[in-house]
DNA sequence: ATGCCGGGTGGAACCCGA
């Protein structure tokens, strides 16, 4: 079973090149980030056409995320629960379903906040979210199921995770505590998937549309696969799609695909 | 290069992204 993640930035400004990466590489699972539309305004009947049943948790401009599979999708969720009662959310970033395949495998894809710009409510909300994103993780790992966390994470983990460390060090995405956050949801129990299965520096997933980053390779690896025990044990392999970056009015993230043995 | 590009909104200029 093959499970993709792409942030598309816009999907329907994207939808004829977005169409055709998904008849071309026709994963079984997909989660979108930054649809930027309502539920109402997402090309459902499109991804249906193509064999996908779609849930869908969008706003209005800004953020939203869907989740494709083939699979008979169970147990939808949309947004991550909230830590102490009361606290309001209007920002869609979590969806999360079990897909019904012989071996179920749980999905949840996430568009974790981006925090910039430091020292203003933007990097708060991002690690405050961060912190609902762990506990509900932490929640799901005493399944003990096959579960696959993947999204646009907004996190540079490591230093090999960059074309250009020095020019990221005051970004939100390259601070000590969204990286810290980011390692305290590993150390979970869940495994990166691109370190399990390749690791080599340079996974980039992301360039700029200014300052000519994509022809010079200037990229950061903020895209993740974040894996239970039980699905990391049937890790047979993460494809980045980095030519899809090359293409017409492409989007600044590439797809990243894992294949698990489900 | 804390916005050079690009999308959405709304109908110009501004918000947002990473």
């Amino acid at each position: 079973m093959r499970i993709a993640t792409w942030n598309v930035n816009s999907i329907n400004a994207r939808l004829e090149g977005v169409l055709a990466w998904f008849e071309a590489a026709a994963p079984d699972v997909a989660v979108l980030q930054e649809i930027k539309c309502v539920d109402e305004k997402f090309p459902t009947e499109a991804f249906e056409r193509l064999g996908y049943n779609v849930a869908v948790h969008g706003q209005k401009t800004y953020n939203g995320v869907a989740l494709l599979s083939k699979s008979p999708l169970e147990d939808v969720r949309r947004g991550l629960p909230f830590v102490v009662d009361g606290e309001v959310d209007d920002q869609a970033r979590y969806i999360e379903a079990v897909i019904s395949a012989p071996i179920p495998v749980r999905v949840a894809g996430i568009y974790l906040p981006n925090g910039n710009p430091l020292g203003t409510d933007k990097f708060a909300y991002k690690l405050a979210w961060m912190k609902r994103l762990q506990a509900h993780a932490q929640a799901l790992l005493t399944y003990e199921e096959p579960l696959v966390i993947a999204g646009d994470y907004n996190v540079i983990p490591e230093v090999e995770d960059v074309h250009d460390p020095a020019a990221w060090l005051g970004d939100a995405l390259f601070q000590p505590e969204s990286r810290g956050a980011f390692r305290a949801l590993k150390n979970l129990g869940l495994v990166d998937a691109y370190m399990q299965a390749d690791g080599a520096p340079g996974g980039y997933t992301f360039w700029d549309y200014q300052a000519g980053a994509w022809p010079r390779n200037n990229g950061i690896r903020i895209d993740h696969l974040l894996l239970s025990p039980q699905a990391a044990d049937r890790l047979n392999g993460v494809t980045i799609h980095r030519d899809v970056r090359g293409e017409e009015k492409p989007s600044d993230h590439v797809p990243v695909v894992v294949d698990l043995a489900l």
